[in-house]
DNA sequence: CTACCGTCAC
DNA sequence: GTGACGGTAG
């Protein structure tokens, strides 16, 4: 016989979690989350409730859960539909799953989608879109919208939307992925360009005097460009959002000196008033 | 991956 | 001074 207090106890738990699934952002899940999309092809993000990054949907809505570039590591399968149970499982194929064994085989990766159209003055510039494939080639969510110049091989601006509401409940990870060229954008070897020993040389090679280039490219001083972010890293909430930064087309020769300082500073004021709105379009350039 | 530099807010 | 953040090199 079931004692009567149990009876209450799952009678009580059944109600209470009968509204929702939540999720904790920092004990609930594996080393490399999916991407969760809900039914309208939104990312579910995490918001910060009381230091806790609870991440939330309502009970029986469909998600789908998005390895791009690998798959689910238990289901071998890059792409999934999952529901909510209205506890803290989901159900796949008349199977609950924890969302801790729904991890990725590595980190989530975005790509680009080439030539959507063009853009900026005269139309000379092209829109490149970088983001994560949904199901395949046919569905695409856009994260950053690229407006790249192919003969002076330079990005004019990009574009991208601060998740305000999400903002303060951001994975932090100190690893910094290396820029990625993604072939085809530049007749030029990035990494070599912007190296500062190539940097002195140039400038050298432009002043013909070399007293006259180690003025002007100074590391010590931050006299030196830098790759910095057009779109930066840092409005992003999740890790594979983040590093979806991460391309030279999202990049601009800058100077260091300004990119770690007033841009910076810029920056942070941003988020200042993207948290008094739920998100913020913001185009850098 | 590790070690390093400079700026800023606290 | 420390940690977060913007970078660098090997």
């Amino acid at each position: 016989m079931v004692p009567y207090s149990l009876c209450i106890a799952v009678l009580f738990c059944t109600l209470a979690w009968a509204d929702e699934c939540a999720w904790d952002r920092d004990v609930d899940f594996s080393e490399n989350p999916p991407i969760i999309f809900d039914e309208s092809f939104e990312i579910v993000r995490p918001v910060l409730e009381d230091n806790y990054r609870m991440v939330r949907v309502t009970a029986g809505s469909k998600l789908i859960l998005d390895c791009p570039g690998t798959n689910i590591t238990s289901l071998a399968v890059t792409t999934v539909e999952a529901t909510c149970d209205g506890g803290r499982n989901l159900w796949i194929d008349d199977k609950t799953w924890e969302m801790k064994d729904l991890g990725c085989t590595a980190e989530a990766a975005a790509t680009i989608r080439r030539n959507t159209g063009s853009c900026g003055s005269e139309d000379i510039g092209v829109i490149h879109i970088i983001g994560f494939e949904i199901l395949g080639p046919e569905s695409f969510y856009e994260l950053i919208r690229v407006c790249f110049d192919p003969t002076s091989e330079t990005t004019l601006y990009s574009q991208n939307v601060i998740k305000g509401r999400n903002i303060a409940a951001k994975d932090v990870d100190p690893n910094r992925p290396d820029f990625k060229t993604s072939s085809g954008f530049f007749t030029v070897s990035m990494s070599s360009v912007y190296s500062q020993n190539s940097q002195l040389n140039l400038m050298t090679e432009l002043l013909g005097d070399s007293d006259l280039a180690s003025q002007t490219i100074n590391v010590s001083k931050e006299f030196y460009f830098a790759k910095g972010h057009l779109a930066p890293d840092a409005d992003f909430v999740t890790v594979p959002e983040q590093d979806a930064t991460y391309f030279y087309i999202n990049a601009v020769p800058q100077w260091q000196a300004f990119n770690n300082g007033n841009w910076k500073v810029s920056a942070k004021e941003t988020w200042q008033v993207c948290g008094e709105f739920v998100m913020l379009e913001q185009v850098n350039g």
